[in-house]
DNA sequence: CTACTTTTGTGAAAGTTACCACATGGAGGG
DNA sequence: CCCTCCATGTGGTAACTTTCACAAAAGTAG
């Protein structure tokens, strides 16, 4: 089992097989083969057979991989085979929204603390306490929270990222539009939807203008 | 100005660029260097000099690119020379609070209509109109609208991805946990927002264990 | 006008990632 | 027990991206 280096593509799709996976299960399928696995979710099977030889084998030749089986050994190669404590940091209008959304409970994640510079009058969903800012070293720290979600102001973003990284937090996943800079010892990810969009139409001005 | 084949992280990077240029000139800078601005959006100067290559010669040797300019030129090859109607389907928790999200609005995007299978009693920002699926087609088609939002569950995102299409629309950003199957002359993009969490989990897990 | 400085634009090298193609080895039948 | 079948695991290569390094061009000073 190879250890160093796995490229973040493959590790996004092995998240993308987990859910095809889960699908099959659902089906009552219980082997698959990399070629019946590409066709679902669009993925070259040899890519398939790459991205999991990263971290050992686990079909049996002539016969493919046993659904039920490589599931359980993708979520412990992502560590998924637990509940992870999430802090969301910023209960605006979208924060507020991903603390009810389902998704995150269905990976596996619970959002289990909420902060924010302003908690007066702010709702949040059963589960989910909710504290001011300057709790939050405090609080991340004693519970051992080790991810969180920025959804705050832009500029603000870089210092809550600041802060969490001195409070143990080892994964950030930013919703702020501005690249936080990198932290020692941290995993950042950023998702921009305004990029997205922008993406999509430099794509559609392109297509249709030629 | 070539045009074809241009890789989508150049795409993405473009709108990067644009919003360091939008900082720098809140800052009044007006000429900055491939070395300056690189510094600024951790991005190498040769990427930079690279990237805008593909689209034209923005610079002047010896002294740098015109923020101002230069702002211009990434905003006319990415389309974002105009304002963008977008339709946004499926008014859940995450989809109200993309209606309310300022974020788009900055970029030039206005989402002008939203769809539901159940409209009723719920609630749409000023400048937005709410609809029910039914009239999604005729609505569309009828404001030549190009872009839309799909924020549904995910068993329904592949049939409104093809409802969408048929009625002219060209770009979509998908935010449902599946991949929607590719339609021709339609520009796809996928924001899993599990997924990125997955990822993270990936890295914190391996750090955490080496 | 020339010499010098500076930073672009770009050919080539290095580094990544995706894909093909086939040897390998497990499963099952005779 | 051997033979056939079939899908995996993987070496090699092609395709793509990033970075280096330098010539070319523009500005400036003497």
């Amino acid at each position: 089992m190879r250890r160093f280096k796995i490229p973040e593509v493959t590790v996004g799709r092995l998240s993308l097989y987990l859910r095809c996976l889960n699908e099959l299960e659902e089906e009552g399928i219980e082997v698959v083969s990399s070629a019946e696995l590409g066709r679902r979710c669009g993925v070259n099977p040899a890519q398939i057979r790459k991205d999991l030889a990263y971290f050992g084998e686990f079909g049996t030749r002539g016969v493919g991989y046993y659904v039920k089986e490589l599931k359980e050994d993708i979520k412990r190669v992502m560590g998924l085979n637990k509940t992870w404590e999430v802090a969301l940091v910023g209960v605006g209008n979208l924060g507020t929204a991903l603390l009810r959304y389902r998704g995150f409970h269905r990976h596996g994640f619970k959002l289990s603390v909420a902060f924010d510079h302003q908690p007066r009058g702010k709702d949040v969903p059963e589960g989910c306490e909710l504290f001011h800012s300057s709790e939050m070293e405090r609080i991340i720290k004693d519970r051992g929270i080790k991810l969180a979600i920025i959804i705050v102001h832009y500029s603000q973003a870089q210092d809550v990222a600041d802060r969490l990284a001195k409070a143990g937090v080892k994964g950030i996943l930013n919703f702020a539009p501005v690249r936080i800079q990198p932290l020692k010892g941290v995993v950042i990810r950023n998702v921009d939807m305004g990029t997205e969009l922008e993406i999509l139409t430099f794509y559609v001005t392109m297509r249709g203008s030629r």
